[in-house]
DNA sequence: ATAGGGTTAG
C-alpha cells in the first residue's frame, strides 16, 4: 500500500486517525518518513496529543521529527514547548539541528534570553552563514527589542535578502522606534535593494505616528509604480495609514477600488467609521461586508459594539451580545468581552455590564478600567471605588493609566482627597505622574477635594502643551470662585500658543458664570466663535445662560435660549430655572419647567427648584402644587447626604437621620448652636423645606439638614481652630448656606462646604461666593 | 517529510 500518497489526501482528523490505526497493524508502525508526516499533518489540523503521540511511536527520531515537531509547536503558538524541544533536541539527543532547525526554533523565542541562547547554538553549529538562520535571528532579536543585537547580525551578514530588511523594519515599528523603520525603508530604496508586499505593509504604519503624511503618500506612489496595488495586505495597509492620517476620503478611495477585500479591509473601514463617531456609516459597511459573504471576527463585533453604544442603541447592542455568545466569541477573547462590558457600560447599563464582567474567563487590567469608568461615568462613584479596591485585591494585576483614570474622578467625585492623594502616591510609583491625562485627574482631583493651591502646584510641573491640563484647572478656579484667575490662565495658555477646545470655553464660561463676569464671560462667549472657530455646543449655551441669569438679566437668558440655532436641552432650561428661583420670577421658571418636564420628566431637581421659587415669593399655592405633583408621579426626593474625611475614615451623614454614633452630641451641639445664632439674628427660612408639614416640624427638617449633621460633628470632633471641610452630594441648602454664614462667624472657625456645583468658603460670617450662586 | 519577514485593536 502506498501510505505515502494515502497520507497526501489527508485532510481530516477522521481519515487521517483511520489512516494511522492501519499504519499501526500494517508493519511500519514507528516509520521515521510516514511517522514525521503524522506528526506534521496532525499539527496542522490542531490535534495536538496525537502529534505527539506520533512522535513518540517513533523509533530512530531524525533531524526532520524535530523539526516537524518544533514547527508544528511554533505553528500552533505553542511557543516555551517549541523552545523546550529545541534545548532537548541539542543536550538529549544526538542529532543535529540543519539549517530548517533554527527559523522554526527562532519564531517561537519569547523572552530575549531565549533569542541569545539560540543565537550561541547557531555560532557553535556553525550555522551564522546561513541567509535564512541570520534572518530569522534578526527577527527573533527584533521581537525581543533587542535591537541593537538585531542590527549587529544584520550587518555582519554577507548577503541580504529581502525577509532580512522586511525583519529590520517591522522590529524597529514593534519596538516604536517608527523613525529608524523608515530609515531602513529609505536605505532599501537608496541602495535598490527592491520593496516587495511585506515591505510596504510593515512600513506605512509608521506614517501616522510620525505625523509624517508626506512620507505615505510617496510610499503610495512606490507602490503605484511597483504594481503592488493589487495586493490586500498592502491596499490594507494604505486604507489604515490614510485613516490614521485623518485623510478619510483617500482610505475609502483605496477601499473602492480594491478589486478582491478580505476581512481586514471591511474591519479597517468600519472601525475607521466609528472611530470617527459615524456609527451608522460603520453599521452600513457591517452590513455590505455580510451581503459580500466575509463573516465578521471578534475585532468586527468591538467596533460595532461601540458603535451600537455611541448611538445609544441598546437593541442592536443586546443583539450584538446575542451574535457573540452563539459565535462562542466571546471566550476567546478578552478583548471582545471587554468591548461588551464597555458598550453596556455607555448604554448606562450597568447590571449588564457587571453580569458580562462577572462572567468572563479571564480580566485584563482594561477589563478593570472599563468597568470602573462604567461605574464612574455614571454617577456611581461608590462602586467604582469599591471596584477599584477588588481590583487592587488581585496582586497578579497592575494598575495602568487607564485605572488611574478611571478611579481619580470618583474620588474627586466623593470628595476624598485622602484617598485620592493615595492615588497620587501610587501614581509616582508606577512611573506615570508625568502621564498627561494621570497629571490632569490628579489637578482635578485636588481642586475638588478642596486643594486649589496643591492643584496648581501640580498644574506647574505637568506637561502642558495640550490643552487637556489646562482645562482643568481653569475649571478648578471656577468652582471655587476665582473667575479672574480662571480668565488669567486662559490667557496664560494663549501666551503659550496652547489650542483652546470645546471644553476650554465650558470651563471658562462656568467659571465667568460662578464669579459674576458677566461682560467678560459674553466676550469669550463671541470670541469662541469668531476668533477660534469653535461651534458653540448647547453645553456652552447652557453656561451663557447660566451667566446671564444668574446676574438677574432674565429676559437676555431667555432671548439666548430663543436664538440658539438647536433644540435647547435640560441643562439649558436647568439654568434658567435655577435663576428663576433665586429672583422669583415665577412666570419665566413656570415656562422653563414646562420644557424640562417635557424633556426630563422623573428628575425631581427640577421640582425642588419649583417649589422653592414659589416659596421665595410665598406662592403658597405653587408649593401645594408642585408637592403633589412628586406625589402623583411617584418621584422621590433624592436623599440629601454629606460626607466628611476624617484620616483615612469617610463619615457619611443623611438628612434626619441618628446613624452615627455620636447623633445625641451632633443634635445636642445643633440645639446649643440654634439658640446663640438666633441671638444674632439669625432667622430660619421655611420656604426650603418641600415636605408637607407643620411649621416646627419644618425648623426641625431644617436643623437636622445633613450638612449641618456634618458641621456640627466636625465643630466638636476637631480641635478649635481648625477648617471644616465637608460635602454635600446636591446642591446645598439656602438656609443652611445663611446658617453656616453664622456658625463660622460663632465658632471662629473656617468651614469649606463642597456641592455638587461649587465651593463655598465660609469665614467670620461671610461666604466666598459672596451669596452669588 | 521540515523553514524566516506583513495589514485591523480596547
Amino acid at each position: 500500500m502506498d501510505f505515502n500518497a494515502l497520507l497526501r489526501t489527508c485532510t481530516c482528523a477522521r481519515a487521517l486517525k483511520r489512516l494511522h490505526a492501519l499504519l499501526l497493524v500494517s508493519g511500519r508502525s514507528g516509520d521515521v518518513f510516514l511517522y514525521t508526516k503524522l506528526v506534521t499533518i496532525y499539527s496542522l489540523l490542531g490535534d495536538r496529543r496525537s502529534s505527539l503521540l506520533s512522535f513518540d511511536q517513533i523509533t530512530g527520531k531524525n533531524i526532520f521529527t524535530w523539526n516537524s515537531l518544533i514547527s508544528g509547536h511554533t505553528r500552533s503558538g505553542r511557543h516555551s514547548e517549541a523552545v523546550g524541544c529545541f534545548h532537548r533536541l541539542v543536550t538529549e539527543t544526538s542529532v543535529r539541528p540543519d539549517a530548517f532547525t533554527f527559523p522554526a526554533a527562532l519564531k517561537a523565542c519569547e523572552q530575549p534570553a531565549d533569542a541569545r541562547r539560540l543565537h550561541a547554538w547557531i555560532l557553535k553549529l556553525g550555522f551564522q552563514w546561513d541567509l535564512f538562520v541570520s534572518a530569522s535571528l534578526v527577527h527573533a532579536y527584533s521581537r525581543s527589542c533587542l535591537m541593537a543585537d538585531a542590527r549587529k547580525v544584520f550587518d555582519d551578514m554577507p548577503v541580504r535578502d529581502l525577509a532580512s530588511w522586511n525583519a529590520m523594519i517591522s522590529g524597529f515599528c514593534q519596538n516604536g522606534n517608527a523613525a529608524e523603520a523608515l530609515s531602513v525603508f529609505e536605505e532599501m530604496v537608496k541602495r535598490g535593494v527592491g520593496v516587495d508586499p511585506v515591505t510596504i505593509t510593515s512600513v506605512l504604519p509608521v506614517c501616522p505616528p510620525l505625523g509624517n503624511l508626506p512620507v505615505g503618500l510617496s510610499i503610495h506612489s512606490h507602490v503605484v509604480k511597483r504594481g503592488l496595488d493589487g495586493d490586500v495586505f498592502v491596499s490594507n495597509a494604505l486604507v489604515n495609514m490614510y485613516s490614521k492620517s485623518g485623510c478619510l476620503g483617500d482610505a475609502r478611495q483605496i477601499f473602492d477600488a480594491m478589486p478582491e477585500r478580505d476581512l481586514v479591509s471591511w474591519n479597517s473601514m468600519i472601525s475607521t467609521y466609528e472611530q470617527g463617531g459615524d456609527s451608522n456609516t460603520a453599521f452600513e459597511f457591517y452590513h455590505r461586508m455580510k451581503v459580500s459573504g466575509i463573516e465578521p471576527d471578534a475585532l468586527t463585533l468591538v467596533s460595532i459594539a461601540s458603535a451600537a453604544s455611541q448611538i445609544g442603541d441598546a437593541q442592536n447592542g443586546r443583539s450584538v451580545h446575542a451574535f457573540l455568545l452563539r459565535r462562542g466569541l466571546d471566550s476567546a477573547r478578552i478583548l471582545v468581552g471587554n468591548a461588551v462590558v464597555d458598550m453596556y457600560a455607555k448604554l448606562n447599563d450597568m447590571a449588564s455590564a457587571r453580569r458580562v464582567f462577572d462572567g468572563l474567563h479571564t480580566r485584563d487590567v482594561i477589563s478593570w478600567n472599563t468597568l470602573i469608568t462604567g461605574y464612574a461615568q455614571n454617577g456611581s462613584a461608590r462602586e467604582a471605588i469599591d471596584a477599584f479596591h477588588a481590583l487592587q485585591e488581585q496582586e497578579v494585576i497592575t494598575p495602568s493609566q487607564g485605572t488611574l483614570v478611571a478611579v481619580l474622578p470618583a474620588y474627586a467625585h466623593v470628595g476624598s482627597l485622602q484617598q485620592g492623594m493615595r492615588i497620587h502616591g501610587l501614581s509616582i510609583h508606577i512611573g506615570l505622574k508625568s502621564d498627561v491625562f494621570v497629571s490632569t485627574c490628579l489637578i482635578d482631583m485636588y481642586a475638588k477635594c478642596g486643594r486649589l493651591g496643591d492643584a496648581v502646584l501640580l498644574f506647574r510641573e505637568a506637561p502642558r502643551r495640550s490643552s487637556i491640563p489646562w482645562n482643568a484647572i481653569i475649571a478648578g478656579h471656577g468652582i471655587h470662585g476665582h473667575g479672574e484667575q480662571a480668565a488669567k490662565l486662559f490667557r496664560e495658555m494663549e501666551e503659550e500658543g496652547v489650542k483652546p477646545d470645546k471644553v476650554t470655553f465650558i470651563s471658562l464660561l462656568a467659571a465667568c458664570s460662578h464669579a459674576g463676569l458677566v461682560d467678560q464671560g459674553q466676550s469669550f462667549f463671541q470670541s469662541m466663535h469668531s476668533k477660534y472657530g469653535i461651534e458653540p455646543t448647547r453645553k456652552h449655551y447652557a453656561c451663557l445662560v447660566d451667566l446671564l441669569s444668574r446676574a438677574g438679566d432674565l429676559d437676555a437668558a431667555h432671548d439666548c435660549i430663543r436664538s440658539m440655532p438647536m433644540k435647547p436641552d435640560a441643562s439649558v432650561w436647568g439654568a434658567l430655572l435655577g435663576a428663576c428661583r433665586i429672583y422669583g420670577n415665577v412666570e419665566l421658571g413656570a415656562l422653563a419647567f414646562e420644557r424640562l418636564s417635557e424633556i426630563d420628566p422623573e428628575n425631581v431637581g427640577y421640582y425642588v427648584l419649583l417649589s422653592n421659587m414659589y416659596a421665595k415669593v410665598r406662592k403658597w399655592q405653587g408649593v401645594d402644587e408642585v408637592r403633589s405633583l412628586v406625589k402623583n408621579r411617584g418621584l422621590k426626593k433624592t436623599p440629601g447626604w454629606t460626607s466628611m474625611e476624617v484620616g483615612t475614615e469617610v463619615h457619611v451623614f443623611f438628612t434626619g437621620s441618628f446613624s452615627h454614633p455620636r447623633s445625641e452630641e451632633i443634635y445636642k451641639e445643633l440645639r446649643a448652636l440654634l439658640e446663640r445664632m438666633k441671638a444674632l439674628g439669625y432667622v430660619p427660612d421655611h420656604s426650603f423645606v418641600l415636605q408637607d408639614v407643620e411649621e416646627d416640624e419644618k425648623e426641625h427638617i431644617l436643623q437636622s439638614h445633613s450638612e449641618r449633621l456634618a458641621i456640627a460633628f466636625g465643630i466638636i470632633n476637631l480641635p478649635p481652630g481648625t477648617p471644616i471641610s465637608i460635602f454635600k452630594n446636591l446642591r446645598v441648602c439656602g438656609d443652611c448656606h445663611s446658617a453656616t454664614k453664622f456658625i463660622s462667624r460663632l465658632t471662629e472657625r473656617e468651614i469649606i462646604v463642597r456641592d455638587s456645583n461649587r465651593f463655598h468658603h465660609f469665614k467670620d460670617g461671610l461666604c466666598s461666593c459672596g451669596d452669588y450662586w
